[in-house]
RNA sequence: CGGGGCGUAGCGCAGUCUGGUCAGCGCGCCAGUUUUGGGUACUGGAUGCCGGAGGUUCGAAUCCUCUCGCCCCGACCA
């Protein structure tokens, strides 16, 4: 992409609504535009990013054995009402009126639909288990949206809903749920720490946030500080294997959010213990027939007899992982993305527009790395070396490629890595080779 | 929802107490000159229903009333 072509709307000064570093940054690099309180656009840059966590969510949800489908945004409220939860919820839910004066609601989560749906086809203990997922947009009236797209009204998650004949079953779909999330946090180079969490009426050790650690987090944790050097996947199990015994191990690390930590019952010692604040990015629980039993979502079983599903269900925020990245990811001049979710590879800077020299090599550049089909951002504006830097910062792409006379007269270019500082002068074909590897 | 704060140009702000000489500044934007490896300098220019509606007054960004929006602190949450 040209950048004299593309819609990057930069900004030197933070807006003055923005408290935290991930939210002031997004405005900065022009990734998202408010337009209600907790509700955003994504720009053309942010909704590169939110793609490709979007995507690294679903390979991995695919990967586990989970099914994707889409369900829809509005729901009626009669589903809700069957589950009892259409007047629990409270405010929180925002409910809308059809033209016919129809109860509607705009979807907080998706329990009663999937159920619903889940229950009108399967009918026999033959069909499962199963866990289907959808990535989609949601909406919790929350009193008080902040922090950006860290705490908006509208988010986009990931929920999938498990379904199984008993509870074993089920903790094993937990089990691969709680595999998968290690994998999906790690590929987008985030160090997820799976806590205890409250679980609700059902109880057990089946309830987990994944949680990144962040000063700006909003929540405390506590922590064994073995996690913060601990192999996460090392001896990572294949999805067909027993999974208990990684489970077992992970879950004997002591990590607890501050519902569930009690310091004078905590196993780990005071010099052992990491205490910190968190942002909580996934959360997997299991809910046995909660929502099951009042829906009527039951199977024959091989005895003639009626079952009652089990279920649980999974969350990852994917809309506030792009603030929880820059949260974990960035320096004083701005973001600094982890290549698998960049919005593109590469920066290609011309410091000196319209010198002829300058041009041909960057448009080369360009082209070769298109052909190479490596994401490749080239500035190639009438703007300033210095504006260039700036903003090449500000968006954090993981390599810039700069083209400047200077260079030029050496036959090189410089290669700086972002995440690292670290600036390289070498020939252009070396350059392409190494972006291109 | 309680407590606090803020709405003036795209962004950051001054002006409001003490009504008139008040539509201002910096950045950004546009044109030109200049400069050319980390937000260059200079010159010129455009941009505002001073959040909205009522009122008081000869006169309102400024005072009063009512509204709408946004932000912060708390209780609540992926």
């Amino acid at each position: 992409m040209r950048l004299t072509r593309f819609f990057l709307p930069t900004m030197k000064e933070t807006p003055n609504e923005a408290q935290i570093v991930s939210h002031r940054l997004m405005l900065r690099a022009g990734m998202i535009r408010q337009t209600s309180a907790g509700i955003y656009a994504w720009l053309p840059l942010g909704h590169r990013v939110l793609r490709k966590i979007e995507q690294i969510v679903r390979e991995e949800q695919d990967a586990a054995g989970a099914i994707e489908l889409l369900m829809p945004t509005i729901q009626s409220a009669d589903l809700w009402r069957q589950s009892g939860r259409y007047d629990d919820y409270g405010k929180e839910m925002l409910r809308i009126k059809d033209r016919h004066d129809r109860e509607m609601l705009f979807g907080p989560t998706a329990e009663e639909v999937i159920t619903d749906i889940f229950k009108s086809y399967v009918k026999s203990y033959r069909e499962l288990p199963r866990n289907l997922y959808n990535i989609q947009w949601k909406f919790r009236d929350e009193i008080r949206p902040r922090f950006g797209i860290m705490r908006g009204r509208e988010f986009l998650m990931k929920d999938a809903y498990s379904f199984d004949l008993d509870f074993a079953g089920a903790r094993r779909a937990y089990q691969k749920m709680f595999l998968a999330y290690l994998k999906t946090f790690a590929r987008m180079g985030l160090r997820a720490i799976p806590m205890k969490a409250e679980s609700g009426p059902i109880g057990g050790d089946m309830s987990h946030e994944f949680i990144i650690l962040a000063e700006t987090g909003e929540s405390a944790v506590f922590c064994d500080k073995a996690w913060l050097e601990l192999d996460v996947l090392g001896n990572a199990p294949s999805y067909d294997e027993d999974l208990d015994p990684f489970f077992a191990h992970h879950t004997s690390i002591y990590a607890a959010t501050e519902e569930k930590h009690v310091a004078a019952t905590c196993p780990v010692p005071a010099d052992q213990l990491a205490s910190a604040r968190g942002i909580e990015v996934g959360h997997i629980f299991h809910f046995g027939t909660k929502y099951s039993k009042p829906l009527g979502a039951v199977v024959t079983g091989p005895n003639g007899e009626t079952i009652t599903l089990e279920m649980g269900s999974y969350g990852i925020g994917v809309s506030r992982l792009v603030a929880a990245i820059i949260e974990a990811s960035h320096d004083e001049n701005g973001i600094i993305w982890p290549e698998s979710v960049a919005p593109y590879k590469v920066g290609l800077i011309n410091l000196k527009q319209g010198d002829s020299a300058c041009d041909k090599v960057c448009e080369d550049l360009y082209d070769d790395l298109l052909t190479a089909g490596v994401e490749v951002l080239y500035d190639d504006r009438p703007e300033r070396p210095g504006v260039k830097f700036a903003d090449m910062d500000l968006i954090g792409l993981p390599w810039h490629l700069t083209v400047g006379p200077r260079g030029l007269k050496s036959g090189v270019v410089e290669l700086k890595n972002r995440a690292t500082g670290e600036k390289i002068e070498i020939s252009q074909d070396a350059a392409l080779a190494k972006l291109c590897a």
